[in-house]
Formats: structure tokens, C-alpha cells, sequence
DNA sequence: GTATCACGTAACATTACGCATTACAAGATA
DNA sequence: TATCTTGTAATGCGTAATGTTACGTGATAC
């Protein structure tokens, strides 16, 4: 398993360069196609919101990919922040009282 | 690749059933160990609220598993309930037009 | 050269949700 | 009976996603 120290790029970056990028797409067109504002799409590609569980199965049902690829980048994104977020110190370890029963 | 028909369980269930019950621990004495309060893991765990990516590194923290292991349950089921949610009838169908381009 | 249009982004309002605080009901115990 | 513990509901706050509206910029039409 390995741990990355990098943060993920934002779910919108990807977003932008791989799908609108790439295949000379703009933002309204992409946005109309997926049935969305435009200021919507513009404020994902941006960094300034994330994607949504309904945003992920239209983004899969536009571009042919799975709910699940969108939704992990943006999991994978959200849980990196969290982690050097969340302070863990005051945190009982109840697994260390189990003694054997810890789960991977 | 599976298609899951049956809607996945509520995380929160499975932190009540695998890890609360399971280990005869109380809400009152988890929350505490979390250091968050009651009412929060009792809405979590009767699934009135979903788990956070930050409550997430906190259950990872406490039972011995990864922020990764929550943040799936989580995502799965709000994916589940998105793609029965979200209608998918007027998406414009991007990646057909692309003709061989189409990721997995 | 000015007017119009398309495009991208910001501002605002609405809605929903995670979370802390508070209040309440039920059961156990002194 | 009174007090304490436990679980849950109600309330308020902050944050975020979304649609609508407005604004600035560049391209195109006249």
C-alpha cells in the first residue's frame, strides 16, 4: 500500500484538461450536454465546488466512463484533505483494546 | 463487473451492527472516544446523516481501518441512490461521438 | 467602428446536510 | 421518589451544490 504525500488534483482539473480540453469542448457546450448551468460546470473545472454524487453519474453518462471514477477522485480528494485535517490525537484506539480482531 | 441490484446498507448501519453492537459498546462511549458528540453518531448510525470525510479518518482512527474503507461504504451508497435519482434521458452522449476514444 | 453574440466567471438566493447544543423520554440505580 | 445514564429529536449555525442573474471579454456582423 502506498501512501501518497502529494495532494490528488481536484476532480474539476481532470475534468477540464482530460475531457473538455482534450477533445476541444467548451464549458457551455458541456455544460448544456449534461443538462447543467454553466456556472455550475465553470465553478467545478475551477476548484470551487466539488462533484456531487448526481454530478458523477452525469458526467459518467456523458463521457462513457463509470459513477464510481468520478466518485472516487472526488472521495480520494475530500478523505486527503480530511486526513491532515482532522486532528486524531484525542481519539480512543478501541481496535488496540481488541487484541487480534483488528480488521486490515 | 457485478451490478449491484439490492440498494447497499447505510454505513452508519454497519458502524451500529459491526462495531458499536458487535463489541458491546455504547453510542455515549463511542461518541465520546470520537469526540463528537452523541446526537451526531446517533443520527449517523439510524441513518439520518452520512459519514464525513472527516468522520471518516475519525472512525479509521478509532477501529483500526483506513478513512478509504468509510469513504467507499459512503460513496457507494450515495452513488447507489444517484444513479435510480438522476435522469440520465436528455445527457448528451459525448464519448459516442469520439469513436474509439472511449476510456473503460 | 459600433453593436451583437458567445463564452467564462462571479454574485446572489435557495436548498440540503453535517455538526454542536439543547431538550426530552425511558430505563436503571440509589 | 429522585438522580443518573442513554438514546433520540429539535433547533441553530456554517458550509456547499445548484440555478438564476449579471458582468467582463473577445469574436463576429453590420
Amino acid at each position: 500500500m502506498l501512501k501518497r504525500n502529494l495532494p490528488p488534483v481536484h476532480p474539476g482539473e481532470i475534468l477540464r484538461e482530460d475531457y473538455i480540453n482534450e477533445h476541444n469542448l467548451t464549458i457551455t457546450e458541456v455544460a448544456e450536454g449534461l443538462g447543467i448551468a454553466r456556472a455550475n460546470l465553470s465553478a467545478i473545472v475551477n476548484g470551487r465546488a466539488g462533484i456531487s454524487p448526481e454530478m458523477a453519474v452525469k458526467l459518467a453518462e456523458a463521457f462513457g466512463n463509470t459513477p464510481q471514477f468520478w466518485g472516487n477522485l472526488q472521495k480520494n480528494y475530500e478523505l486527503w484533505h480530511a486526513e491532515r485535517t482532522v486532528n486524531r490525537s484525542k481519539i480512543r484506539h478501541f481496535w488496540e483494546e481488541w487484541k487480534g480482531l483488528q480488521p486490515t
